[in-house]
DNA sequence: AGAATAACGATAATGATTATCATTATTTAA
DNA sequence: TTAAATAATGATAATCATTATCGTTATTCT
């Protein structure tokens, strides 16, 4: 993939944005607040700056099974909590999560790279 | 929710249908089966039907990252595979991964009660 | 058998995301 | 420092999986 980026201030207000907050936005929200700086932005600059970042690895996404895409500047190995109830995503702390690739590589015949753990269950404001 | 069913050969070959494969099919894949025994099949009849089965228990959704959901019968817990390259989902054996909603459970102020956890990498054939 | 109603097929609608395209901003190099 | 090259933008149309609608058909219950 050819990475020829210019500097764009949406690009680095989104990503700026995105690391500031702890909530996993939807493009939506993140298009929403970044509409308070630049009053002409677009709503596909918001994906398209999502995915620039995605493919350069700065961002994961976060599938809910909601239909959309949940986005998270906090890239180090984590797992997610989504609450059945109130549907917001929290990073939770499961240490043996850690050895889980080694276990799934030597245990199948494939080659494991990567993983994604969601958990479900109810929040503690839910509960 | 109103389980107040009535019998259909549509819904009972989709049900048979998904639990003689193995490979996690598309809406559209046990759709295009399907139309060999039911030549005016709807699309739409597919759609309900999975979705039936889905709210009753009988089978579940599996979130691939490519914007389709995949479908599967086998409702034991268990944990899937996607080949990045091939795009092929596979069961494959972590038998840790039974320990981690305890663990989750004790570590976090939540109550988890379920969990989704996909690998990727590449398969034996693409490997 | 007949009423009640779930399921059907056909197809329109939805909603998140992506593609297009003319214009603007950033970078590069003369 | 200016002009050419091209990446990024905003506006909007297109896509594509899934869901909703609606008139008709099949199943169930009495």
């Amino acid at each position: 993939m050819n990475m020829n980026l210019k500097h764009s201030k949406q690009r680095d207000s989104l990503f700026q944005l995105l690391k500031s907050v702890k909530n996993h936005p939807t493009a939506e929200w993140l298009y929403h607040e970044l509409k308070k700086d630049y009053s002409n932005l677009s709503l596909a600059t918001v994906y398209r700056n999502l995915n620039v970042l995605y493919q350069c690895g700065e961002i994961i996404k976060v599938e809910v099974g909601d239909g959309t895409d949940r986005y998270d500047a906090t890239i180090t190995p984590h797992c997610h909590f989504i609450c059945d109830s109130c549907k917001r995503v929290i990073d939770i702390d499961v240490p043996s999560a850690q050895k889980l690739n080694d276990e799934a590589n030597s245990l199948n015949d494939v080659i494991v790279t990567n993983k994604n753990l969601v958990f479900y269950g109810l929040c503690s404001e839910c509960k």
